[in-house]
RNA sequence: GGUUCCGUAGCUCAGCUGGAUAGAGCAACGCCCUUCUAAGGCGUGGGUCGAGCGUUCGAAUCGCUCCGGAAUCACCA
């Protein structure tokens, strides 16, 4: 629609002022609701061929589109500006277009299109998910959604970092302190109780550092030399080494955490296609960096350690290789690309990974790109700011972590209340009715999350942010509620659901309605193009704010003439599908009641 | 100190590929359910878009310089 009034304008144009201008030079935008219009065109660009002030250019282009274009009925030149009214019938037929396309605004993915892998999540298997990893598991799967209806192929991927000092710190505090307490023996989720164990290690160490330091040692030799400490590394050498005692006792602690954690993505509605652990990968990492050392890629020091020098790039050495021959982060993430790149053709690579880690990535493009992989110097970090609470950062040292289950529970348990207050779910089985508070405080939770810019820090108040009114996920779901709502009835009183033929005369919040619908594709792409799920949030939200003005202003039901009742039936249908596959790109289900 | 990112209403955020009088929600104060779901709609008040300079017919949006905040610059991940 858009784009034939373009077009329009470009031969208008070039009709009365002999230039040619191409689409980009063409400022065509929603006519703001004060004036009279569906869009408008910004003429100021234009005055340098048509050498007229803009009022006589407005209103020369506006005469030119009303004559030759069918759909533009009437116009209006306001300063520079020219609001084009576009005819009923154009967005009758627009309607009937979306109306048809029962997937309206994604594209179909062609068995040989490019294909993304998007790794997100990305946990340490040494205690339970907290708030900031709901920020990104969120933010990994819509965008693997919105990817998706953009017609890419999409491999979701995890990497787990299941080893490391960390892991040994909370085995140590198990084997120590742990009397063989088990998920089962305790009750307790398994990721929840290797957590536990971390904090202790945590709590012993400190002291053991405090008693030191009474006796006169330094911080950070205190921090070296403490027994518990010394252990732990001790466990990771053995680790390193294959010893059979330590390695069960890691896998056993490692399969209680997955289970834990299979138990929050699940309740998340998130899931990878391919799992990838670091335990397999770190050694793949040091091949590869051998690999590289040979070609004269990297160096060695004369302490036997590896560095890449990205001097020239302008950023510093980094090491690589430790002179023990141990691996580091960076390492890790080369070998974990090497067997992603084996297993699979990947075209695109997206980390989403906080933005504490930009200097990695940056560096970690750099090397792959060194390293030969054709992605690497492409590859995209999708960066993202932190959680904060009021009072700060999250610490887990101090207690201030918010734990994702216990969100996800209280968020439930709210919307379940606050049904039960309205008496909404009355009718509904007590099955159905949790069915639907899962959806509503997942939903809120979801979207309170998603609709920020991801670049910015976000600040989640525990108390303000489990808010079910305004601007949030259960306003959107309550709309779609609505809509279905109506369907049933209309359904009941066998009210005709199709497209009336013939003309018909549309008001306002219709017409304005019609051509929001029609923006959807538009939404999608740019959602793609700039991997950014607000966009889609904002957007359902506009659609949502606008469906409700028009809910509120006329009658569907019991509006009389029969073409316009069905007109408006198939205009809310067409809504609360759209509002479900936007949802659908947030990972947020939508209620037919609530 | 270097690099990157962020500063918009009391609070939380949109708007940023330059366009009309900068928008929402929350909070405050009013109004609207015998009519399709009031988790809704309508209204009132609330702003030097961090500051300055520049580019432009036009700047919250682009450029430069400052100010404030965050992250990072690890043989932690």
């Amino acid at each position: 629609m858009k784009s034939k009034i373009v077009e329009g304008v470009i031969a208008a144009v070039k009709s009365l002022y002999g230039a040619d201008m191409d689409e980009s030079q063409i400022t065509l935008q929603k006519t703001k609701k004060e004036f009279t219009g569906d869009l408008t065109l910004v003429v100021f660009p234009l005055l340098k061929v048509s050498r007229k002030k803009p009022d006589a250019t407005a209103a020369e282009l506006g005469e030119w589109l009303k004559a030759n274009l069918p759909v533009v009925t009437d116009y209006n030149a306001v300063g520079g500006f020219l609001n084009l009214v576009l005819s009923g019938a154009t967005w009758i037929d627009t309607l009937r277009d979306i109306d048809s396309n029962e997937r309206f605004g994604f594209v179909a993915t062609a068995a040989d299109a490019p294909l993304v892998m998007i790794e997100y999540s990305s946990p340490n298997t040494n205690k339970p998910l907290h708030l900031g990893h709901i920020r990104n598991n969120l933010l990994g799967y819509s965008l693997a959604e919105i990817m998706k209806a953009n017609g890419y192929r999409v491999v979701k991927t995890n990497i787990v970092n299941d080893r490391g000092i960390h892991i040994c710190k909370s085995m140590l505090a198990w084997l120590k302190y742990g009397n063989g307490e088990t998920p089962e023996s305790s009750g307790l989720k398994g990721d929840h109780l290797i957590g536990n164990y971390y904090v202790a290690f945590d709590k012993h160490y400190k002291e053991e550092v405090k008693a030191l330091m009474a006796q006169g040692l330094d911080e950070d030799t205190a921090k070296r030399e403490a027994p518990l400490m010394k252990e732990a590394s001790e466990m990771l050498r053995k680790w390193e080494a294959g010893d059979a005692e330590v390695r069960q006792l890691w896998a056993r602690m490692n399969n209680w955490v997955y289970a834990g954690f299979d138990v929050t993505y699940k309740r998340l509605g998130v899931d990878f296609d391919k799992i990838y652990y670091e335990s397999d990968t770190y050694l793949v990492g040091k091949e590869k960096v051998s690999e590289g050392l040979q070609k004269g890629i990297f160096y060695r020091r004369e302490d036997g350690s590896v560095w890449a020098n990205l001097t020239a790039d302008g950023l510093d050495e980094k090491l690589l290789l430790r002179a023990d021959g141990t691996s580091v982060y960076m390492t890790q993430d080369i070998g974990t690309a090497t067997l992603r790149f084996a297993d699979y053709p990947i075209d695109k690579m997206i980390y989403v990974v906080g933005n504490e880690q930009n200097y990695h990535f940056q560096v970690l493009s750099l090397l792959l790109d060194k390293l030969g992989f054709a992605w690497g110097k492409s590859l995209v970090h999708f960066s993202y700011g932190m959680v904060e609470l009021p009072e700060g950062k999250m610490k887990s040292r101090e207690g201030t972590v918010v734990d994702a289950d216990d969100l996800m529970e209280e968020m439930v348990n709210t919307a379940s209340e606050i049904s039960a207050e309205l008496g909404k779910l009355d009718g509904l089985s007590a099955k159905e009715q949790q069915e639907v508070s899962e959806m509503i405080g997942l939903g809120g939770l979801k979207y309170f999350i998603l609709k920020v810019d991801p670049r910015k820090n976000m600040l989640f108040n525990p108390k303000e942010s489990i808010d079910f009114n305004g601007n949030t996920g259960s306003f959107i779901q309550y709309t779609h509620a609505r809509i279905q709502s109506v369907l049933r009835k209309a359904a009941e009183q066998g009210l005709a659901t199709s497209m009336p033929a013939g003309e018909l005369q549309l008001n306002d919040k219709e017409s304005a309605l019609i051509q929001r619908l029609a923006a959807f594709p538009e939404v999608v792409k740019q959602a793609g193009v700039e991997y950014s799920p607000s966009v889609i949030a904002n957007y359902a939200y506009e659609l949502v704010k606008e469906y409700n003005q028009f809910y509120h202003d006329y009658s569907i039901l019991k509006e009389e003439k029969a073409d316009v009742r069905a007109m408006r039936l198939v205009l809310s249908r067409n809504v609360g599908k759209v509002i479900k596959l936007a949802m659908s790109l947030l990972g947020i289900q939508v209620p037919d009641k609530m």
